[in-house]
DNA sequence: CGTAGTCGACGAACAGTGTTCGTAATCGCG
DNA sequence: CGCGATTACGAACACTGTTCGTCGACTACG
């Protein structure tokens, strides 16, 4: 039929990327549930079926955006004298990362990370720590942590923001009405069961996402800070001083 | 209600609690994916369009679980002597309750918490905090803070142990045969790209789920009674966490 | 230039999901 | 007993992820 010399083929080809890129942009705009294998493939102006050649199921799908968020993560070369402020910073490149990429959280919160960017935050993590003089143990378990912790903020942050878009039609849902109302709530509850929760109405609604971002790394930080010099169980601490002496955890 | 006769009708009519009951029995046996509005309505020998007379939707099923698990959670009586090892024990008494109904963890992830046991929970968490002198702002943030990384934790371990029970059918899935899997998986690393993975990975793969949860209180309590004296949106948490801790190189 | 073979594309179908409609059975009450 | 209100439920709708088998186009070799 047509010659395929000096033009590429007119029905551009599928490709892993492609899928990823249609996926990330088809998330950003209507919603981590707006994603589906037959709305991907709707978006790609193919079948489903189409689409297993080159991602072997929705999970693996997932995995691939995520991949594609936490790269964006600039991470630090570890300075000594701010090690601190920089622990902070990259909690807050990778909650920043999730935000950027609308839904994209949902999908961390399905599957076991073991994506190559996911470990390279993790050692960039451990490496500020160490550089901070934590031990190599409560570095590990912080990582842990944190990551954790950022997840289920971004993952929270991410309902929330498709609850916004899908209001009665009407207004967009501004912050201000909700607050309001959930302001209200906790005033309206019975005060002779919640009068705690009456009384700091205001206090449990101040705030946003990033004032209670703020608090929650500064809290981490601190209690790292605070505890590592005193948390080592007895039954390990002989490995600690190992692996952070000659970088070669000892066995036995 | 009671059955109102001598005998209770042959066919034991349909209530929410009954529908409730179904559902966590269902999803501790066969974890959350196997719980669906048609196993349910199978499990209680009727149809699916049935449940919907007593449970508004899928949603609110969640959340009548939710209810229930969370209805478990023993609070404690403020006691400014000890309020912060009540304050871990309140967390750990959540993470129990969550654990104690396997699944469960995964319906908290999907819903905005507005229920009366959380509201119950969150009122005894401030009041210990209040007790322990913690200002009210960060007492209420705290709580955000903590519930949402409890409950992080709770979901994790929920996928895990689903997967556990997932497995080739053959065994099942110790806990030491994925350790050193995972071990394996650190050590196989590129060291030249990934060295402290690689140096570390018995340290990143030491400790279950109770020894990070605890390593993780320990340090989220620690970072409150460390930065809630200087915490008023000043933000410099950091000071006066240093200035708590002697060994620890003060960040400029 | 022709043919064989490989591999990507994809329509159709399977088994499952949440939810709704209309109807049938049953209960409570007068 | 009879009637109105409530509950039960089969069938259907619009989805979901995934697989099978076929069809077409492109590649490589003779």
């Amino acid at each position: 039929m047509r010659a395929p010399r000096t033009q590429p083929p007119r029905k551009t080809r599928l490709t892993t990327e492609r899928i990823v890129d249609a996926a990330m942009s088809l998330m950003a705009s209507d919603g981590y549930d707006a994603v589906s294998m037959r709305s991907l493939a709707r978006e790609l102006e193919t079948g489903p079926a189409s689409l297993y050649t080159h991602v072997a199921n929705r999970e693996e799908l997932d995995q691939l955006v995520l991949e594609r968020v936490v790269a964006e993560v600039p991470l630090p070369e570890p300075d000594p004298e701010r090690w601190q402020e920089q622990v902070k910073q990259l909690l807050r490149d990778i909650l920043d990362a999730y935000r950027n990429h609308p839904g994209s959280a949902r999908a961390a919160m399905g599957t076991i990370p073991t994506s190559e960017g996911g470990i390279a935050g993790a050692e960039s993590m451990i490496a500020l720590c160490l550089a901070g003089g934590i031990a190599p143990q409560a570095a590990a378990w912080f990582c842990d942590f944190t990551s954790l912790y950022v997840g289920a903020v971004a993952y929270e942050q991410s309902i929330w923001a498709e609850r916004e878009n899908t209001t009665i039609a009407g207004e967009p849902a501004d912050h201000e009405a909700l607050d309001k109302q959930l302001t209200s709530y906790f005033e309206d509850l019975p005060h002779d069961r919640f009068p705690l929760m009456r009384a700091f109405a205001q206090v449990m609604t101040t705030g946003d996402l990033t004032d209670r971002f703020e608090f929650a790394i500064d809290v981490m930080l601190a209690g790292l800070v605070a505890s590592s010099g005193s948390y080592r169980r007895d039954d390990d601490a002989e490995v600690l001083a190992a692996a952070s002496l000659d970088g070669q955890p000892g066995p036995s």
